[in-house]
DNA sequence: TTTT
DNA sequence: TTTT
């Protein structure tokens, strides 16, 4: 009945633009979102959240977004599942966001050249790739 | 830098006590949070996000909280990872609760009477039994 | 650039529908939040916190909340000023919801008889009349 | 029962840290929040809203904090009263936050040489000078 | 009274 | 001015 997440952290890579199907615009990223200090000493650690934003905000985040740059994110937990090729139904939970501001100085070109995430093949498939499910979600049924 | 989660809903089950190697409390719990009404009608549908408690509100938690009950949550996210038992790596992402609201009708009884949770055997082991991973977490390593 | 409010309080009386000159909906409540438990005993204490809410979530929180039932509130905190009739400016800090729980028993009639705010008379003047400014937000400038 | 905000924005001047009569320190800032764009042009709008630290934390925001520095905030809402001058009855709502993160590039000296805050004469009075009220609030009963 |  |  609520769910609210907010994170500021940085971008663990580049992100990735990809399309639904139906031609709806989705960004991908991971970001590294350091612990409180353990004041035992001990090393830095982080938690690595995959962040998901969908349409015009996707847009924007591929122009916007680089490696390494810090970055507040608002949005909800979403756990969706799938079958994986073993037939093993499969957990994924990461942040949908609604809101995303670059805190960064913003190192210049939105243009985003020489980043593969500019260059969307548009190609129609699973805008997840990496866990080899295509998903193809009528428009009115996106979690955003 | 930053990592705050608000959630409100119902817990799926009884929460679950367990004990640290070292003693220490922790109680986990998932909590069915439904989503946002898809205008569009289709079925009901609710995120279900494990939730993770320690020491104290561990014990408080186990007391208070049953099935159903209708509950808020303030705390972070963690993604933790270990080797399952045949050699892959497995994500797990939870919130680490912080703060706990019931917010359901108190139905009575906190000695908690009939529910496993309440005899818990102190059992030298994994808290989260169900990944199969033993944690000898020191407590000066306690994600809380 | 980001601006979150997310409370879980008890209004301290019915809410407040009233209309804009335009014919916006509006509602005004406070909400009880108990301050955290002062171990030092004393009593209990509480912040009284205004809250605004806009258009349809108005129409809905007129008809549903009503004056001791538990809610959660989701929203930014707005800070407005206005002249008072001394020619003081006053400066009126709330909370502007955009998500609103009601998360108590539903005690019945959602048709609001016998209460006042049911009753709006789409006088046209300040939807905030206790400061007795009248305001005529253009539609286009509501802050929601 | 549950409260929380979370801010992000500016400094519109450099904090103030002042002390308790039992020598507790408190730090209090002023954080401009840009509103979200207003489609329809028109200026640029902020909320501008009060902060307060206190403690170990209150020395760190006084040592780091600047003017137009980039900060983000966690805490609640409080709202406290007073009786004025004129014998009228004055509240101030603030965030009293118990998480602050400098996100802006940190230019340079923590010593916050060329600042009055870094000249805190442990005055025995009004931490909150500006409203000409003394507080003498015994360490058990602070906010924070 | 306000920040970039 | 306040809620349970």
């Amino acid at each position: 009945m609520l769910n609210r997440v907010i994170l500021i952290g940085r971008l663990t890579a580049d992100p990735t633009l990809k399309y639904t199907p139906s031609g709806v615009a989705v960004t991908q990223f991971t970001l590294a979102v350091d612990r409180p200090f353990n004041s035992q000493g001990g090393e830095r650690e982080a938690d690595f959240i995959p962040v998901v934003t969908w349409r015009q905000l996707a847009e924007t985040c591929a122009n916007y977004l680089r490696k390494g740059r810090l970055t507040a994110v608002e949005g909800r937990i979403q756990v969706r599942n799938y079958e994986n090729n073993e037939g093993k139904r499969v957990y994924v939970t990461e942040v949908v966001a609604d809101n995303v501001r670059f805190l960064g100085p913003n190192n210049g070109n939105p243009s985003g050249q020489g980043n593969d995430a500019f260059k969307p093949d548009k190609k129609y498939g699973d805008p997840f790739a990496d866990d080899g499910k295509p998903i193809d979600i009528p428009d009115e049924d996106l979690p955003f």
